[in-house]
DNA sequence: CTTCAGATGCTCT
DNA sequence: GAGCATCTGAAGA
């Protein structure tokens, strides 16, 4: 299956991450491919949404990959401990990104990422383990084995990057107030999170 | 099922 | 120094 093209990025943010939905996520480490569909997504957008980390075009050390050209992958650490993947979208120079909420393996991928999550088979997990494997940005990032190592990866490269299933697109979108951004507030409100 | 505290370190002020 | 786009395990209902 192919990568999308930078120009799916580009694209007004919103609509990148409900596109997002159904598609697969492809994380290849030492050659091994691991498959996702995605699931969870969330829009920030700097100019205009205070729960976006370059809120007003700030440009900081951290912030700085979000004015690259879109189709690239911004990592960031979360309280202290979880790493959480973004893809930059929009035109260049405008910083905004789509927050990857949640996911789910395909079948031949489960076992090689139950190793990375909880370090045994998918067999060998829990009920609850099942229910909660990939449904959080922290956790997909454990399971995919991504860190701050990976941030401003290409997307259109092998490492990292999205392709469509061929499925057809998510018969209902589900729409909602974004997670944990009580601090952003107006931008709290704002109808910016996607989920099948 | 639910709530709750604690972990942990980077980022920007 | 304060706060953070989170997760986990333990305890209660």
């Amino acid at each position: 299956m192919k990568a999308l093209p930078r120009e799916f990025y580009g694209r007004p943010t919103l609509e990148v991450a409900k596109d997002l939905l159904g598609k697969y996520l492809v994380r290849r480490v030492d050659g091994v491919p691991l498959m996702c569909k995605i699931t969870e997504t969330e829009g920030y957008i700097g100019a205009v949404d205070k729960a976006c980390h370059a809120y007003g075009y700030k440009r900081t050390p951290r912030t700085e990959v979000l004015f690259a050209r879109p189709g690239t992958a911004y990592l960031y650490l979360i309280y202290g401990m979880y790493d959480c993947l973004n893809f930059v979208t929009e035109p260049e120079g405008e910083p905004a990104a789509v927050l990857l909420r949640a996911v789910e393996p395909t079948p031949g991928s489960g076992d090689a990422i139950a190793r990375n999550r909880f370090g045994c088979s998918l067999a060998e997990m829990t009920a609850y383990q099942r229910k909660n494997f990939l449904n959080g940005p922290g956790k997909l990032c454990r399971g995919l084995k991504l860190s701050r190592a990976q941030n401003g990866l290409d997307l259109t490269g092998d490492e990292l990057y999205v392709c469509d299933g061929g499925d057809a697109p998510p018969a209902h979108i589900h729409v909602g107030k974004r997670i944990n951004i009580s601090y952003a507030e107006e931008a709290a409100d704002f109808p910016w999170r996607f989920w099948i």
